[in-house]
DNA sequence: GAAAATGTTTAGCATAGACTAAACTTTATG
DNA sequence: CATAAAGTTTAGTCTATGCTAAACATTTTC
């Protein structure tokens, strides 16, 4: 009793310490799945189709490029479209798989399909991948019905 | 097939705008239920054991909880405990009852206990009434093994 | 009850992510 | 090919969330 009250601050803390740490990768990895979207969808990936796409203005998306452009996650030329380098892709490909196992997930139990796809968007950056593995094992068991 | 390209950014922007708009309150919410967590277990909610268990330094929460004043969530004065209001008190209990089926969904759907405590703490704000209803029907059909 | 320990606030700073408005560049159109 | 439209960047501002270091207040201890 007294050792899990001891504990628990430090356990508690770790939890916010981990969401935080998600938040911080979040944009990031909304970023280049919607770069990596748009490319597959329309051949290149333009500032205004992210703006539109994330619902955000477009300085916005000026702004956080700059700083994937830093992380090594794109490349970039003034007036050009936007490239991913190899983490990039990487970091997208990631990505989507994650989001298709969570948003498939939320069908499987249940969840209404709109709502799937917007819940999913949040969600997908706080699996970690041993609850990903339970929602993939989940899938495999009892697919979408 | 065109309509669905059409409406395509739309839909996408929708789902983003919401991942947003719960980032919003989703501080709001860790700290009201938190401090009733504490009211409940101490007494009190003192600054000092809000920051040791969310992990951040002292003059973080002093800053967070003035906001949270401005919102009409708690109130406080220089060198006391902190109280929640009624729309604290009411935004705390939602937030735990979630949490609680987020992270009991977890758990049985097979995900280890240390994980599920993590990964709750940040898919509990990312999830939709509809999702927590479909959490909880599962939970009734089929209770943690 | 004075000194030390603890708790709390203030001040100043940094970064991320959002916005609007204005400037500039590229592309399309008449 | 000149002008209009569309796309992109820059500049300036705001809020939220975090930090450290220093000042201040309360509580505990001797
Ligand atoms: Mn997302
Ligand atoms: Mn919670
Ligand atoms: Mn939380
Ligand atoms: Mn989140």
């Amino acid at each position: 009793m007294k050792s899990k009250r001891l504990q628990s601050a430090k356990l508690r803390s770790a939890a916010f310490k981990r969401t935080r740490a998600d938040h911080q990768v979040e944009i990031s990895e909304d970023y280049v799945e919607l770069i990596a979207e748009l490319i597959d969808e329309k051949g290149e990936a333009r500032g205004t189709d992210i703006a539109l796409r994330l619902g955000v203005a477009n300085a916005t998306v000026v702004n956080t490029l700059k700083r994937l452009q830093n992380q090594g996650l794109v490349t970039q030329e003034p007036y050009r479209a936007i490239f991913l380098t190899i983490d990039g892709w990487k970091m997208a490909e990631d990505g989507k798989r994650k989001h298709d196992i969570v948003e498939k997930f939320l069908l499987a139990i249940g969840v209404p399909e709109a709502t799937a796809r917007i819940d999913s968007e949040g969600i997908e950056h706080h699996v970690s991948t041993e609850t990903l593995k339970a929602m993939a094992r989940f899938l495999i068991r009892k697919p979408i019905n």
